[in-house]
DNA sequence: TAATAAAGTTAGATAAATCTAACACTAGAA
DNA sequence: TTCTAGTGTTAGATTTATCTAACTTTATTA
């Protein structure tokens, strides 16, 4: 049985790689900078995870998750996102709030229970805030997507999901009223100050890189080929 | 912000005061053999929640709450049947299996999550095994009852509540067919084994003071009058 | 009431997860 | 190729919750 703290360090290894670099393995400044500990903290924990075949390391390597490191990893993410999608589907809890609570759901184990909470939610395939839900076997389908930040003007993308799960950063999304499924044209990019004009639901606004980086959209091509280039 | 385990010293502080013996105050070995720990263990943690002003006791002395702590140690039990209900109700957990899922569910905090739950479930009064949910102050109304050892023979008598939560004990139950509001009538008490006859839903069977001992009924005087007298 | 049993406490040790401070490696720049 | 900045490790300390073993206090009983 692992600990809570192993699961979290389990849960940054894998955001930090797949989900975040496109990488496979990650140091160990990183790995502590996103656990908010010291360098020394996770070089030992590092160490214990590997005893546990949980992770590959070499002394003043870099980190990857073994397979079943991967796996357990995964699963206390499907933990997470189901229960943020319950909190948001049954208990009417919003967008900001969810992620604060998943974040200690996520450690109640029961294989039985998480797989209940599942068949309850009818089997989502996305969380409130659009990420995929990992299946019973720890599995993900992460869709083709890019950072609003990438798409180009003039063009037309669909918001998918938000890269940022801080409730600071879901209040503003709230607040200008953008949502998952909207449809967002590209207006105009200022190279100076990275400003970008956006167009949704009838309404132009002006938005900065803290919103374009942190919103995940596809747009009508990419949906087709996953190597569409339609940058700015 | 209390950990789970001064959580759980709480809880069976209660449990082992008003719940089981009707008492204020109990003694620190007690308290260890509840959460299966040693003497020593129990009287240091004593002395930690003396210091949060949780519990008072006096150098060899007994353990009594304070205001604090018991409305402390109410919210987990408030949490714990909470989640028990929704377990059963929604997501088809069984009578045993609930207790166990609720021990680790018990100790996530928000207390907001508590509420929401409450409000989900619909306010109930009582959580699966028949014991009364404390309300958002902490407060708990328990019914009068007795337990079925002490019926009189000739009483019928109906089942509210089952003592023990333990999975062999429900499964017991289940197995011989006994539910929460079931009547049922004593039908003879050997003194020697002090076996009972009892009969509900029509069957008639014998069984040990491991069962009678264990489930909490009320008789239709016992309603009225709380000083009834109708025992053995 | 004195002896003894029961109940409770203290001291010292362990394991987990963290820290600080000092040290060791690696890789890029001069 | 050597220096240095950055990256990673080790050693020793701290906190929490636990243990064992020895000790102290209270309660019981002969």
């Amino acid at each position: 049985m692992l600990s809570f703290t192993e699961e979290n360090y389990l849960k940054a290894l894998i955001q930090l790689t797949i989900f975040e670099e496109d990488a496979t393995e990650v140091g160990v400044n990183k790995l502590a900078a996103r656990l908010s500990v010291k360098p020394a903290t996770a070089s030992d924990m590092v160490r214990k995870l590997k005893n546990k075949s949980l992770v590959n390391s070499k002394k003043y390597g870099k980190v990857t998750l073994t397979k079943i490191g991967l796996k357990s990893g995964m699963m206390v993410i499907r933990r997470h996102r189901l229960w943020e999608t319950f909190l948001y589907d049954h208990l009417n809890f919003t967008w900001d709030e969810i992620h604060e609570l998943a974040e200690e759901l996520e450690h109640i184990h029961s294989e039985k229970l998480v797989n209940r909470l599942d068949q309850f939610l009818n089997f989502p395939e996305f969380d409130p805030h659009g990420d995929a839900i990992p299946n019973e076997k720890g599995e993900i389908n992460i869709p083709f997507r890019k950072i609003l930040s990438d798409v180009a003007v003039g063009q037309v993308c669909k918001i998918i999901a938000v890269k940022n799960n801080t409730a600071d950063f879901l209040q503003y999304v709230d607040k200008i009223g953008l949502q998952i499924n909207d449809k967002i044209k590209v207006i105009d990019k200022e190279q100076f100050d990275s400003l970008t004009t956006i167009n949704f639901k009838g309404n132009e606004i002006v938005v900065s890189p803290k919103l374009t980086d942190n919103i995940f959209v596809v747009c009508a091509k990419c949906l087709k080929a996953k190597d569409c280039k339609c940058y700015s």
